[in-house]
DNA sequence: GTTACCAATATTGGCGCCAATTTATGATAC
DNA sequence: GTATCATAAATTGGCGCCAATATTGGTAAC
């Protein structure tokens, strides 16, 4: 009864292995292509064999990994065209929800919206890559609820990860990352002004991320 | 060795327990609300307590089925709110790909539409509630095809499993069934005649499923 | 020196058992 | 007669073992 529920970290051992996995995914810990061996992650996040099969199945019906029969899964290996499809689908759905958005805006949530935009600037010098990470999702989750499909908001959070495992090529340069978090602000401009077009327009440029990725040659 | 594999079934003994789950959830033959217990499914599909959980598993990642931890899976109980949510999601995407539709259209890919749809029409006579639901996802999938999107093909294929669960309500009458299938035809008519507003609202009422459905007093 | 084949090792993946928890049933007390 | 508690049955879910398969390294032959 009077038992210590856990030392320290007690609750992150409790986590889903699949969590971690995904976003050592994410954060680019495990590059794509890797091949993930199931005693490696057994060891690595001190967990059963079963749980790590679990997590595995999970992580490749959402296609982030890709599982050879007998051969094992590996990180799945970005591709430009499902990239650039997935991107659309987002630009459509995103820009839709414009009208809901100016529609459904109040002080208060420009104020949360705000707040998120500067975090996520706060987390751009302080913060690790997965807080950057979060911060952004949060961000983009607190604008798009005010579209009121809370279906949308979980499927494009669903749909974000399937692409964002090339997270070292989108988002390499600090210039990018900056010119992110100055396209959160000015998206919030455009919502305080109601200006529905200039919202849309600053969506999907936000969302193409613009190709002014230099080039590695 | 000169064992026989199976009787007649054999092929579908080798499929996977999710699927088979899946299709039984789709055809109301497990209705919303009804609890799965693993030893019941095991002997229902002849197989072992692994494939099971992991079915239940994936489908519960799919929000088909709901977990509630040492009590068991259930069929979801699906949700007015959701279900109004996917379909707005459905109209947004869907409808965003009619100019592209429109743009890559030819007269093969007419004749392959007409065809399914002519295959959903005799399905509603003579095939099997499963059969039905399977030519009315092969035409629409031909139809999104011609948007040019792999990605969002397989995503609506996916989100549209998320409310279908609730198979009876939505498909109840014979009439909404015809009325479906001169939806198709339209939909082609719209798309041979090269008319991207008609095709967008046909496309959205086809969706929206008007009201006419006799409320069961 | 190189290539092909075979053996040893490592990894995957299927299967079943057992502990923990919950639910149903029956008995007892009020 | 009803409510409550205890005991028994059933169900879930965690864990580990073992067979099947792929990979790697070594050896021998050309």
């Amino acid at each position: 009864m009077s038992e210590v529920q856990s030392e320290t970290a007690g609750v992150s051992e409790e986590r889903d292995v699949t969590e971690l996995v995904l976003q050592d995914i994410l954060t680019g810990m495990l590059p794509a292509g890797t091949w993930l061996k199931q005693i490696d992650l057994e060891r690595r996040y001190d967990c059963t064999r079963p749980e790590v099969r679990r997590a595995l199945d999970r992580l490749s019906q959402k296609r982030l990994v890709a599982h050879v029969p007998n051969r094992g899964y590996h990180v799945y290996q970005p591709d430009d065209r499902r990239a650039k499809e997935v991107g659309d689908i987002r630009i459509i759905l995103e820009t839709a929800m414009a009208d809901m958005m100016v529609a459904n805006v109040t002080t208060d949530s420009i104020a949360a919206l705000r707040g998120l935009a500067r975090y996520f600037d706060e987390m751009t010098l302080t913060g690790t890559i997965l807080e950057h990470y979060e911060a952004n999702l949060a961000f983009h989750r607190e604008l798009l609820l005010l579209g009121g499909n809370q279906e949308l908001v979980d499927l494009v959070s669903e749909i974000r990860q399937r692409t964002s495992s090339a997270p070292v090529s989108q988002w390499r340069t600090r210039a990018r990352i900056e010119k992110s978090g100055r396209e959160h602000h000015m998206m919030i401009d455009a919502l305080a002004a109601r200006d529905v077009e200039e919202l849309k327009r600053l969506i999907a440029v936000h969302i193409r991320q613009p190709a002014d990725i230099p080039k590695q040659v």
